[in-house]
DNA sequence: CTGAATCCATATTGATACTG
DNA sequence: CAGTATCAATATGGATTCAG
C-alpha cells in the first residue's frame, strides 16, 4: 500500500502518466514535454512505472532504435483517481496558499 | 500545482491525513498510529500540513502540556480524492504485485 | 536515439541528547 | 508531553561520459 502510493505521489510519475494519458510518446518526446526532467530521471521514472505494469515500453528496431511508451489498461485506470486528487489541488491550490503566507507571516515574528 | 501534490504523495502527510480523518489526536497518539515514524518527522510532517491550512493545532495550557491536532474544514475536502487513489491502491495492489514479479523475472535472466 | 554507468553535490532522515 | 538541536548515515538527483 505504502510503497503503491510512494509511486503515485512521485512528482514525475504523475507528470509522465499525464503525458501518456493523451498518446503515447517516445523517449525524447517525453524529454521535451515534460520540462526539467533529466534523461537520468526520464529513465529511471519510466522503469518504475513499467515495472509496476502502468506503462508499456515497445521497441521499433529501425536504426537508429525507437521506443514508444504509452499507458497499459491498469495504467489508465489510476487516470480517474488521479485526475479527482489533481481537481483538488486545483481547487484548493488558491486557499493553501493563503494558508501558507498566513502562516509564514506569523511565523517572522 | 506541483509542490501541493508534492505534499499529497508524501508517505507521511497521507498516513497522518487518515489517522485525523477518524478523530483529532494527541502528538503521542499520533507516534503511537503510526507506526515507525519518528518524532522529528511527525513533528516536521505536521508543521507543513499545518502551514498548508490542512491541519490545526490546538495548545492546552496545562502541566505538562497537551497539544491536539485536527483536520480543518480544507483538510476535510482532501479525503474523498484520497480516498479514491487508495481505493484504487487497493483494487490494483495484486496487479502491481504480479507486474513486478513479472518484471522482475525478466530482468535476472 | 535510447539508455547505462559513474561521479559528485545536496537533501532527507534517523538517532540521540537536551529543554520548557 | 511536546517538541528542538545537532550529527551522522543514507538516499536522491544532476551532469557527464560512453555504448548499442
Amino acid at each position: 500500500m505504502r510503497d503503491v502510493l510512494d509511486r503515485v505521489g512521485d512528482k514525475w510519475s504523475t507528470l509522465l502518466l499525464s503525458v501518456l494519458a493523451t498518446r503515447p510518446h517516445r523517449f525524447s518526446a517525453l524529454l521535451r514535454a515534460v520540462p526539467d526532467i533529466s534523461k537520468r530521471m526520464l529513465t529511471q521514472t519510466l522503469r518504475d512505472l513499467e515495472r509496476d505494469g502502468l506503462v508499456e515500453r515497445e521497441v521499433f528496431p529501425t536504426k537508429p532504435p525507437a521506443v514508444e511508451y504509452r499507458l497499459t489498461a491498469l495504467g489508465a485506470t489510476i487516470l480517474e483517481p488521479l485526475g479527482g486528487l489533481m481537481a483538488w489541488a486545483d481547487r484548493s491550490h488558491a486557499a493553501i496558499r493563503a494558508a501558507r503566507a498566513r502562516f509564514d507571516a506569523l511565523s517572522g515574528l
